[in-house]
DNA sequence: ACTCTGAGTTCCTTCAAGGAACCCCAAATG
DNA sequence: CATTTGGGGTTCCTTGAAGGAACTCAGAGT
């Protein structure tokens, strides 16, 4: 479907969905993320294509944010996230908490989270890593970085 | 390409997949977002097909994340967050942190977010609303919620 | 009357998702 | 040894979405 390689723009955003922007692919890192480490688990998990998670799996690999390993003498296979995958899970945990608040409608959020450090029920907020103080889009003013230019030496412009 | 319908499973994931998880959609977001409100500016920013754009637009007003607003007599409209669709600009926020950290290289972040609160640049950061700790992948549990059954009534299991 | 501009539609081609069947390998079973 | 089982994929075909260019429409300006 993507035709258009969102890898190539200089926005992180982009970047970010050419690693995980294809369809299923969240959904197979959060799979993998709850304990479903196996391509038959995942498939039957998801409903997926095997065709197509077999793609998605490779995909993730070759980003880094998954990593196949053995399990048995057997080739059998099971898929763990990496740390760059582990963080990857914060958008993801975002996510859960747009469409609990927005979608999940009168029969409340499917899952909870009980927070370690504290042992309570909780969901993530966004604070600024500077002070601290709540972090959202109309907080901000977005300015040009470093990296603001396309990468692509034959662009001159 | 999404054939199969995220916004039926009992996962908040996939139902804001549902929303923002098509090809473009996220981008057309962060265009809106950053003040590029009109149909003609967000097509020649992103390169994006204008039938595919007209698509992703009408969906995300449908879905209550965009307002198609008149700005003159003639028919000319511009779109813009509404409540629900500012919350889901925190995914996007989330993302650009993760792609800065881990695809942006040696060229450094595409844009800087100066917070408004302490003036700094800074990024956004994760924490539980209920201790305020740091909160990711591996600091919870996840627990079935209220809403963990599937919302279809015809099934019975 | 002619043009310009914003905001889409229409139509055609190409490529990805869905789905079912098939294949390979190693171990267990008889 | 031949057969089954089960995980982990491939192959192949059909449908439908993305890309892209051309076309439309409505109102203002000249």
């Amino acid at each position: 479907m993507q035709r258009t390689n969102f890898g190539d723009m200089a926005c992180s955003i982009a970047r970010t969905l050419d690693v995980i922007g294809e369809p299923w692919s969240p959904l197979v890192l959060r799979d993998i993320w709850v304990g479903m480490n196996r391509f038959d688990q995942i498939q039957a998990d998801l409903g997926i294509s095997r065709k197509v998670l077999t793609e998605r799996l490779g995909h993730l690999v070759e980003h880094g944010v998954l990593e196949k390993q053995a399990y048995d003498n057997r080739p059998r296979y099971e898929y763990v996230l990496t740390e760059k995958g582990r963080e990857l899970v914060d958008v993801l945990m975002v996510m859960v908490g747009w469409g609990d608040k927005w979608l999940a409608g009168e029969a409340g959020p499917p899952v909870l989270y009980r927070h370690h450090a504290c042992g309570e029920i909780g969901r993530v907020d966004l604070r600024c890593s500077h002070c601290g103080e709540p972090m959202h889009a109309d907080d901000i003013d977005v300015l040009p970085g470093p990296g603001a230019a396309a990468p692509e030496p034959a662009s001159a412009g």
